[in-house]
DNA sequence: GCCCCTTGTGAAAACGATTACATATTGGGG
DNA sequence: CCCCAATATGTAATCGTTTTCACAAGGGGC
């Protein structure tokens, strides 16, 4: 491999004015400058930038570390990150499936000295583990229950989204409103969770156990909950499930019960992710801007690494708006537009 | 940020013996081992990887450059990608969104000297861009048109899974059989529109020009190209969509529009994403393992790493497999288990 | 008692860059 | 003609590791 010295003697100058060239630091002539710049060209050199962060003590470069999400949020918020990430000339080293504290300080003793910062994702409700992170880098922390602080924290608005679908739930008339759990373990389904229950005593329904099945954010989970729900009796008239994965399996279950939605049965999910207007019905949903997550996350950790981590600490929550669709017996949602501009996707959102 | 010499510095001992005890390498007495072992671990000293890779000259660190993927297809892939790379030791450098030539030429510039070897995905047709990489490090290209030597290469069945699934709509007894293409800049659009028109040709099926709507992998673009299908006449009795997206999008259509499927209307996909069996009817499509299509480019990596590019290199492919569901009226499928086994999968792929 | 091998340790040279400092070489102002 | 500033370049230290080599001490075989 050739390196700034093949250079710098095929060139018959002393690295440090290769260096200069490269860099546009310093004064140099003219005609050494391109002299270097053709040779630099023909030898196809390439700086090695782990020489160069070693000296400069900065690597450009993110570390994520996520847990072992799928599908279309993990390809979100990796999508927001990178965006706004290389905006900013930085890359990302992304290590995913962190299930315990063991594990995540061994990927955090990995990421020393390849990165300037991290963003850690670990929805796991023990948060100690992330308490005393050996770690003087800058981090943030991304939807994980918010430690007390001393960290930058960003979540989604969790409770708030629930609260909305299920008031809506309430307003259009059912009071046997049900709710598909996420993984007892998982923060973001522990917020929903507490979301539904507070809804429910807002409206001063009566809280039914029964009406809270477990699930995992899988389509199976949410058809086989669904097909619980279906043999109770008296059953409910409105399932809530924690994620749109769930939900779609409520819907395929239902479907194949042939119960009618929204008729008999009314259905919401939570994430709005792409697919929701193309069920049948169309799915309600609670719309979370994944990709937006993960820019600003990605923002926050950056403003940690410009100041030196030496900035107060900001706990920030990414807000959810509601998309009411066929699927909750709301008003019939226009045909999903051949290609959905921002405009209609405007016009579609309706917030409380 | 404490280094190997301040740990040194502690324990009275050189930097040498530190670094013999950490690594376990070259021979150190019970006691000093302990000592510094203590001390280190007070000190939170975690060793400097940059500085360490600067002089093994190994990163342990793959790149990947990506399109703009969306959705599941991303997620899956670098899930496969990072399993395998984990389990070999490797990090994952990611890095998307690469239009141009040029813009792949910066990226693979600014993983010099952070990676040990790069998988490249760029679906982009005009492959010369990639024919002269000034690189000389370690390449696996995915998913992108065949060079013809010199690289190591991983692709999709797409003609053969095509034809497949053509010949299936054929043999229930399908004659106009329409086809919804990719963007017509990408390989993987390319070859199976390849697939596609060499099973017309092998069941002596007239070629119909208009019976090729062009689309863009989107659920809107198969929508759009959906309608345009219905208004011609005599219509299609069949689609084959060239990914799920558009042929969720094209189920949307047609339920809006009235029109059964199966009975007036077969419709088909590509990928087989895990919501295809929760579609309603379920959709019959060609399984891609995307997971192990990511597992795959990287074991081809680390082979080219581990034998430092002097090896023969491959060109593989692979495999697709047919899933017939409810969608193109063959035998109705039994309802969607409620956690899916392996088993169970092995039982639903019908090879042809 | 000598030699050699083993074991434990330190000194110093890498790795490939950046950069502070020193050193020429100018040219112009006095 | 001298001096100083500006310009162009080289020298060498530095970043945090690993690793080669040298060396000291101790022990056993002769």
């Amino acid at each position: 491999m050739v390196t700034i010295k093949d250079v710098a003697r095929e060139a018959n100058v002393s690295v440090a004015t290769v260096s200069r060239v490269l860099n546009g630091s310093g004064p140099v002539s003219e005609a050494t400058s391109r002299l270097i710049r053709a040779i630099a060209g023909r030898m196809r050199y390439v700086p090695h930038s782990g020489a160069r962060s070693l000296i400069t003590s900065k690597t450009d470069t993110l570390g994520v570390l996520l847990p072992d999400l799928y599908g279309e949020f993990f390809s979100e918020v990796i999508r927001g990150m990178d965006a706004t990430a290389q905006r900013h000339g930085f890359h990302l080293l992304i290590s995913r499936s962190h299930a315990d504290k063991h594990e995540i300080e061994t990927a955090m003793r990995a990421m020393r000295g390849r990165v300037d910062g991290v963003v850690v994702m670990s929805p796991d409700l023990d948060a100690e583990s992330l308490l005393n992170l050996p770690s003087t880098i800058p981090l943030v922390l991304l939807c994980s229950v918010s430690v007390e602080n001393g960290l930058d924290s960003l979540t989604i608005q969790n409770c708030r989204g629930t609260r909305k679908m299920v008031n809506h739930l309430v307003s259009v008339g059912h009071t046997r409103i049900a709710i598909i759990k996420g993984s007892p373990r998982n923060y973001d389904a522990a917020e929903r969770l507490r979301g539904y229950r507070m809804a429910l005593r807002e409206a001063g329904i009566a809280h039914n156990p029964t009406f809270e099945r477990s699930g995992d954010f899988t389509e199976a989970g949410g058809y086989a909950a669904a097909l619980e729900l279906l043999a109770m009796s008296p059953r409910p008239t409105a399932i809530f499930a924690a994620n749109d994965s769930m939900a779609i399996g409520v819907l395929s279950a239902l479907r194949e019960s042939g119960v009618r939605v929204p008729d008999e049965m009314a259905v919401a999910g939570f994430d709005d992710i792409p697919l929701a207007r193309y069920m049948d019905p169309p799915l309600s949903s609670v719309h979370v801007p994944i990709c937006d997550l993960g820019a600003r996350a990605v923002e926050l950790l950056l403003n940690g690494i410009a100041h030196k981590n030496g900035h107060t600490r900001k706990r920030e929550h990414v807000s959810t708006e509601l998309v009411i669709r066929r699927s909750t017996g709301g008003p019939p949602e226009e045909r999903p537009p051949p290609r959905p501009s921002p405009q209609t996707l405007v016009r579609e959102l309706i917030s409380i």
